[in-house]
RNA sequence: GCAGCAGUAGCUCAGUUGGUUAGAGCACUAGUUUGUGGAACUAGGGGUCGGUGGUUCGAAUCCACCCUGCUGUACCA
């Protein structure tokens, strides 16, 4: 007898890792077809790379560790160091330098994939999600920059976004460059700390982003950040370049004169956006939601930014001597969703199949028969999958949101005629054969 | 990483001076209805009380550590 107890394996999910229903996966779906329909219609290419890179081609360098958590989650095969990718960006530049000579200047690529970061999850946060990444290589031209927000707005509108509901702001780092230039703040570490400090201004307000410029700040839970230490005189002209939004930085004005252009206004050029600080090199955009969104159980949360690009213009560099301006922009596509579920009230057509029910094992010829005659009108329909009996069947038509059932028992074999009930209205109809699948379109 | 709060059935939760065999609603299964779902009634199944260790005659309840979730914060290519 099996007295040793085994231990189960645990159902619960990896933190940060979850199941998506079919409800998520179909505003998935459609999203994603309106990403490519504007892509094809914008001449980009579609491009897939793998999952895994070495960790190195990925920006990361690892230190002698045994396990190189640095947000990314990697494993050493052989003697090399892999890690799933944790955005989109690095392997296209990785892929750009290893096919330089092959591939078009500029290249326009765009790609969807899973990415996976190894950090702390968040609302609508994952450690796995969807991202949508599309990019221009080889280009100074302030013109992609330009028409990768415009893209990125076509898309969001197309998935049923008003101009109201997003805004697409933009800066530069040149402009932040100026800034300390004209401060005289040379401490790179100081530098960092400001830029931080800016990218909060938007979830903590100036007040509270303006002690991290200064001394520092103890945030709700007691926790203390340090600040940058800047002088009362520096803040304070922080903070009028910030009031100004006066766009001062030669990109950022050339931009938007190219978005008067193509006729696009749900931009905000806001010196707050800062993204990450590791290799945009000039301008930066950001998507933001401006309706608010709620978590499971209905509380409003932060949800911040759901996409975001630059310029990196030394990224593809790194793998050698070329000289590779480029450009990009990414959304989070399960972010997006969680979003547009809140926001719209999606009419899916998820088509729950027809079923045929079972009353007699033996009579299962007729049955594949009328299910034959269905599938060939493309209508979906099942003969019963299980076994059980009448009410049985009824019940599990209704739990799959089945809109009838078709009934052909001994009765119906002797009549010629098959029982259409509508499990909606809760109808019964006796049909001919040959009337079927039109009785059935009539319920579609 | 740091901090606050939380974890009892599939789900939502009740359950304190620590005391027999741990409860409810919903869901599930079977039946009332041998060919009829979404209502009702009846019966039933289902829990290592997040985990491990400790205190105690006795722990869901007290203590320690850990895990997981939520919220904020830090970092974020």
């Amino acid at each position: 007898m099996a007295k040793d107890k085994k231990k189960k394996p645990s159902k619960e999910l990896p933190l940060g890792f979850v199941d998506r229903q079919e409800k998520e996966l179909l505003i998935r779906d459609f999203v994603i077809s309106n990403i490519k329909e504007v892509m094809i219609k914008y001449g980009f290419q579609y491009l897939e790379t793998p999952s895994f890179e070495y960790t190195d081609s990925i920006g990361k360098f690892l230190p002698d560790k045994d396990r190189p958590d640095q947000g990314v989650f990697s494993f050493k095969d052989e003697n090399k160091w892999l890690s799933l990718r944790y955005d989109l960006t690095a392997p296209l530049a990785r892929y750009v330098a290893k096919n330089y000579l092959e591939i078009p200047k500029p290249f326009k690529r765009y790609q969807l994939g899973s990415v996976w970061r190894n950090e702390k999850p968040g609302p609508g946060r994952f450690r796995e999600f969807l991202q949508f990444d599309a990019d221009y290589v080889g280009t100074k031209n302030l013109q992609a920059d330009a028409e990768l927000c415009v893209l990125i707005s076509e898309i969001l509108e197309k998935c049923g976004l008003d101009k109201t509901d997003y805004t697409v702001k933009i800066s530069s780092r040149k402009f932040t460059d100026k800034l300390f230039k004209e401060l005289n703040v040379t401490s790179q570490d100081q530098i960092s700390i400001t830029l931080r400090a800016l990218d909060k201004i938007d979830r903590l307000g100036w007040e509270e982003a303006k002690k991290l410029l200064g001394e520092g700040r103890k945030d709700n839970s007691g926790d203390y950040t340090k600040g940058a230490k800047l002088k009362e005189e520096q803040i304070k002209k922080i903070e009028d370049a910030l009031k100004n939004k006066l766009a001062n930085s030669e990109d950022v004005i050339e931009i938007i004169k190219i978005f008067k252009t193509y006729n696009f206004e749900n931009y905000k050029f806001d010196p707050s956006v800062i993204r990450g600080l590791e290799y945009y090199t000039g301008p930066i955009f950001e998507v933001n939601l401006n309706f608010e969104v709620r978590n499971s159980k209905g509380k409003n949360i932060q949800f911040g930014s759901i996409g975001g690009g630059g310029r990196y213009d030394n990224l593809v560099s790194n793998f050698g001597n070329l000289d590779c301006p480029a450009t990009g922009i990414s959304i989070g596509i399960d972010r997006l969703v969680f979003a547009l579920m809140q926001k719209k009230d999606f009419k899916i057509k998820n088509k729950r199949p027809i079923v045929i029910c079972v009353f007699d094992k033996d009579k299962i010829k007729e049955y594949v028969q009328i299910l034959t005659t269905l599938r060939a009108s493309n209508i979906s329909s099942e003969i019963y999958p299980g076994e059980g009996k009448l009410k049985k069947q009824m019940e599990y038509a209704n739990k799959i949101g089945s809109p009838a059932v078709i009934l052909y028992g001994e009765d119906e074999i002797k009549s010629g005629k098959i029982t259409l009930r509508n499990l909606v209205t809760g109808n019964e109809n006796s049909v001919k054969i040959n009337d079927l699948t039109n009785e059935i379109k009539k319920i579609f």
